[in-house]
DNA sequence: TGTTGGCACTCTGGTCGGATGACTGCTAGC
DNA sequence: GCTAGCAGTCATCCGACCAGAGTGCCAACA
């Protein structure tokens, strides 16, 4: 990828450090200035006209310095070596997550409001994936004669709730009898073998109990396929997408966050940016949505003790800190594993 | 509270009306013009000093026209008479939300995404309180020797977890065994009674038994008591508290969005708000937070079947169009319940 | 061939003054 | 108690103007 030569090279990243930094378009006087090249301003004009040219900058008008495009951040992060170590502060900031997380759920909220904190965007955390854990146990609640609840407990202390869809109406003895049946069968299983197993016990089972227990297979197999039906996301900070001042216009903001409400949309995003790596950065129209052309997503994956992961990261604007939101999302990251190490053992 | 006479009512009413739907300042010749009072600008001049002096509305600037203040609104909704009732557009899209609703919590979400995009301001839903309710079952689930996780199941359907605080390390047959003890103890129980009853039950129990009994009564009793903490809030529409564009302050939006991130301040907000009655409007400085005195609440109580409720509301700027969005927040309100019932039964 | 200094040009952003228009408060008269 | 008219105030809009930053190009030089 070293199409570029050395000091293009260390022209192109001064321009993204100093439009990050500083939010304004950066001429070749400003740049002259700041580094020491020992080459004079001209030079650098040219140089700057070359990486125009082949896309890495451009110019918002005539008269004005030089932005990155999406393809000058690409160059820019792909030519980071190794990323930062988090901050002293950030440790601090992380490790007051730690403390006192009751369950899956308020750790999984803590992260993300510390991950917001400390990038100053919006954070995206994804529970452990559902399908990846082991079914600790299944409760089936007879909430009326067409209405029954079952409730998935995971071992990763995730726990998934869903109405199951009943054809003919259940009595409340025999609730009781599917979830004794159910639980014999599923305990200790992954989420995809307990799918089978429920069907193959339905298909054997006394009649009345039949439709019941195929109905709970089925919940089952669809926490297992229905990509993000039943992963929860926790958005924190939000706010900072309108606060941190990067967007002009109201309607992209507006756009932003339209986008962002919707769970599935959420997942896919950080799905897809991780099938790039890990951890792995978006930018601008590499994302899939034209409506977040102006973003950037950094995004990085956790592991459970038990094998199963989940995801996480931040969405903020193009113009970000790349090498800081890396350190601080990986940082993130390493905690929450730990942390959700801690909450389980 | 008649301590205006009925032109001068009029007046205000039109003002209210006028400035909630054009946004802007509204002068003695607009007034006139789009009233038909048979009286003069001068005369309508005269009454809006008056007015301006009794405090009900205020002036921008000199050379403006008047704007409503929170006591003129405060006079315009309380004048209201009966509210509308909701559109036939309003009752389709209302109606989009009843089908479909898998469980409790996507019932709840999908109720914030109406009240929301019915009203164009942020929605505020509030699960059932799970202190009225009756519990259906309590599982215990053994994640460590250590970490013990309760899931409270309420027949509404509501479901709560939380981690046990634990002294000693147990086993995992001691958990079972709790499990079954607890469960013969409270079916059917209101949150109250049981965990007394479990708290009784512990005193007699085994030695081995007695810490994780204690704790389950422990967190039974802290979701009856603790303010918000085991509630849970449903947060939709946030878009349009910058959307709307009703504020001109960046720095306003960024509060009014930390304040609503906050689950305990958003519960504290309904509670106070629907105090004063239900339906409930709070006019800015009416409300708790000084950081919302720009903001107005609307708030409801749904009841559910069980004769546990809970409440929603919207969170807008003072100047919305509260005729409105009071009958917005009342159709959502009895279309949860409708649905309510119908998951259950 | 690459680098440099210089120059003309372009475009934005801020400031200033004047014209405009929408109000109000006041007062004298009906 | 109401009205018409008048003087005064203030925000807003618009065009003109200027300073500043930055560019592209060119001729000269190593």
């Amino acid at each position: 990828m070293n199409i570029l030569d050395d000091r293009k090279a260390a022209i192109l990243k001064a321009i993204v450090r100093d439009y990050v930094s500083e939010g304004e378009p950066v001429g070749s006087k400003r740049l002259t200035d700041s580094m020491k090249l020992g080459v004079s301003s001209a030079t650098v004009r040219a140089d700057m006209a070359a990486l125009e040219d082949a896309g890495f900058i451009a110019q918002p008008h005539t008269s004005a310095g030089r932005v990155p495009t999406d393809l000058g951040y690409r160059y820019f992060v792909d030519a980071l070596g190794q990323t930062e170590e988090p901050t002293a502060e950030q440790r601090a900031a992380i490790e007051a997550l730690l403390l006192g997380a009751g369950d899956l759920e308020d750790l999984l909220r803590r992260t993300s409001s510390v991950l917001s904190r400390l990038t100053r965007f919006a954070a995206l955390v994804v529970a452990p994936r559902l399908d990846r854990s082991r079914l600790r146990h299944v409760e089936l609640v007879h909430l009326g004669p067409h209405s029954v609840l079952a409730v998935l407990i995971a071992d990763t202390g995730r726990v998934d709730k869903r109405m199951l869809d009943l054809d003919k109406p259940v009595s409340e003895t025999d609730v009781h009898r599917a979830r004794h049946v159910v639980n014999e069968a599923v305990s200790g299983l992954g989420l995809r073998h307990a799918a089978d197993v429920v069907a193959g016990v339905a298909a054997g089972a006394p009649e009345e109990l039949e439709g019941l227990l195929d109905a709970v297979a089925g919940t089952i197999t669809r926490g297992v396929t229905d990509a993000g039906a039943g992963d929860q996301v926790f958005l924190g900070g939000t706010v900072n997408i309108v606060a941190g001042g990067y967007f002009e216009r109201l309607e992209q903001v507006k756009q932003v966050y339209e986008t962002i409400e919707e769970q599935v949309v959420v997942l896919k995003m950080l799905r897809d940016t991780l099938e790039s790596g890990d951890p792995a950065v978006k930018i601008g129209t590499e994302l899939p949505l034209v409506e977040l052309a102006a973003c950037s997503v950094v995004a990085a994956t956790y592991e459970t003790g038990g094998g199963s992961g989940g995801s996480l990261g931040v969405l903020g604007p193009t113009r970000m800190d790349y090498p800081r939101t890396l350190a601080a999302v990986q940082a993130v990251a390493s905690s929450l594993e730990r942390a959700l190490g801690e909450l389980v053992g």
